[in-house]
DNA sequence: CCCATGGGTGCAAGATCTGC
DNA sequence: GCAGATCTTGCACCCATGGG
């Protein structure tokens, strides 16, 4: 398998303010009821409980072994996904909003493109398609790779918060995102992590690769998990929040109670301008 | 009414399987 | 080992349909 997600990807700013927004108007929500909307519904689905997968793999999950409507189930996915030209006129796909991408070459018969949701799929899935926590398990199992410092860890956020864990759905809003200065005000405890935060995603601005966009999404569910208010007051989970400090500390190389951050922040700002 | 989408078809081509 | 069948991927054409 050849891995060939290297390209540039959007930011999460754009997820909020343009992918987010035209998704909803383009393929909606579970509740929709045109036709397109879950056609389109379905084809995420199954890229998110099935895992990455070609076409025709997804075509055969509903039709197993009559290869005729495989092959025009085939076709109706491909058609969603990359779009088509018909008549002259070419009509985006999926893809090109960048929900899905292509994550490597299938080698299994002839050699062809296998499709995966890409992060921002994955927000919108966990933001539209109404989950159940079940459900949610198979899209972190399916997808542990891509977000591994969330989705990589699953099983044992879930052994320390259980079910709070699926308040992952909640980023999927674009929730605490870009507004962070506001929250930060009140809790002057959260306000070294959100800087972080802001620093971190700022400086992701400038290179829309993957990985990184990946590292401030499980950054970005870290902080959301440390503020809401239903989670400060759970007394079990009161508990947690020093431990997930040290998690921040030892995953996302954050120094909490220092200064240490601020001056290496400093010291960099200070290279760079001098260079 | 228009245009995007749905449903169907055919063609090309490479990979793999099956029967001999 | 060979030939033909089958699987898989990809592209483009045609026409119908239905929602805006």
């Amino acid at each position: 398998m050849v891995i060939l997600n290297e390209g540039k990807m959007p930011n999460l700013l754009s997820y909020k303010y343009y992918i987010r927004p035209t998704a909803h108007q383009l393929y909606g929500n579970k509740s929709s009821k045109s036709k397109h909307h879950q056609n389109v519904q379905r084809i995420i689905k199954i890229l998110a409980l099935e895992g990455p997968m070609t076409t025709w793999e997804m075509a055969k999950i509903r039709f197993a072994t009559d290869n005729s409507k495989i092959r025009s189930k085939e076709k109706e996915y491909r058609r969603l996904l990359i779009g088509r030209t018909d008549r002259g006129t070419h009509s985006d796909g999926i893809i090109d909003l960048n929900l899905v991408l292509v994550d490597s070459i299938s080698t299994k018969r002839n050699s062809g493109n296998r499709y995966r949701l890409s992060l921002f799929g994955i927000l919108y899935c966990l933001d539209q398609m109404n989950f159940s926590e079940k459900e949610v398990d198979r899209v972190a199992k399916n997808y542990e790779i891509i977000l591994p410092l969330v989705f990589g860890k699953w099983g044992f956020l879930k052994s320390v918060i259980g079910k709070y864990v699926y308040n992952i759905s909640l980023l999927g809003k674009g929730l605490l995102f870009d507004n962070l200065n506001i929250i930060s005000i009140e809790k002057d405890e959260f306000y070294e992590l959100i800087s972080f935060f802001g620093i971190k995603v700022n400086t992701l601005t400038e290179s829309f690769n993957e990985q990184k966009i990946g590292e401030a999404i499980s950054l970005w569910f870290y902080v959301t998990m440390l503020y809401f208010p239903n989670l400060m007051e759970d007394k079990k989970i009161k508990g947690m929040k020093k431990f997930f400090t040290k998690f921040l500390e030892k995953i996302m190389n954050y120094k909490h109670g220092s200064q240490i951050f601020f001056q290496k922040q400093r010291i960099s700002i200070n290279n760079a301008q001098k260079n």
